[in-house]
DNA sequence: TTGGCAGCTGACATCGGCGTCAGGTTTTAG
DNA sequence: CTAAAACCTGACGCCGATGTCAGCTGCCAA
């Protein structure tokens, strides 16, 4: 984690940061998994708007309905994402196989 | 597909585009199939410059040895990010269910 | 007290994968 | 043959998550 991402985080209100009286942060210690569960949603590409109003509900434990459809439909893009991912994974492993066994006279570089 | 992001994939030399004589682009049939593997590429994350290396690999069929470790760094990272979905997945799948019936013992599958 | 590291703020820079607009050329329909 | 339609090139715009730089300020050690 780089300080600028934690920044961030807080700018877009996903992360609660106490401060000192002189004004500097501290970082309560559910913070750890607080940003970890960040990086998730973002890497599994979900909106950031939608990342930003899942969060408080995660914390309040209330979802509007509304909200209960978004999640849902990204659910499904994620699961979506997976089979693709499968599917490029497979594709680099028969790249990778072909490549590694070209028959005889694979001179092996390492 | 766009034509913007074809012209953009010709332009990073991913895609090789026919002209007439008037200079008007002519798609070879080939070129499905191929913009199809390079958005795949793209949708796993691979980094522009791995793809550009390889899909050159892809058409002669031979990889070098560096380009091969590469790959299969990737092939590894692909992996981590599958697995990682698959956690966000859960994760949204848990909140949705809490959302939608909060009566019984709540699972949270951390 | 003071030096200096560390943290803070704010703003601008970056990068990738396109969208989009402008201004010119080729193709095509009538 | 001509006008419209379709395509071409080049360039600038954008968005989101950070990097980065500058100029202050707070905190602790000596």
């Amino acid at each position: 984690m780089s300080v600028r991402a934690l920044r961030y985080y807080e700018e877009q209100v996903l992360l609660q940061v106490d401060r000192n009286s002189g004004g500097q942060r501290h970082y309560p210690d559910t913070a750890v998994g607080r940003v970890r569960l960040i990086q998730q949603l973002y890497a599994a590409g979900l909106p950031s708007r939608t990342v930003r109003e899942a969060l408080p509900c995660v914390d309040s434990g209330h979802v509007s309905p509304e909200l209960l459809d978004r999640l849902e439909a990204e659910r499904v893009r994620v699961d979506q994402r997976i089979t693709d991912l499968l599917t490029v994974r497979d594709r680099l492993h028969d790249v990778i196989a072909v490549a590694r066994n070209p028959g005889p006279g694979c001179t092996h570089a390492r």
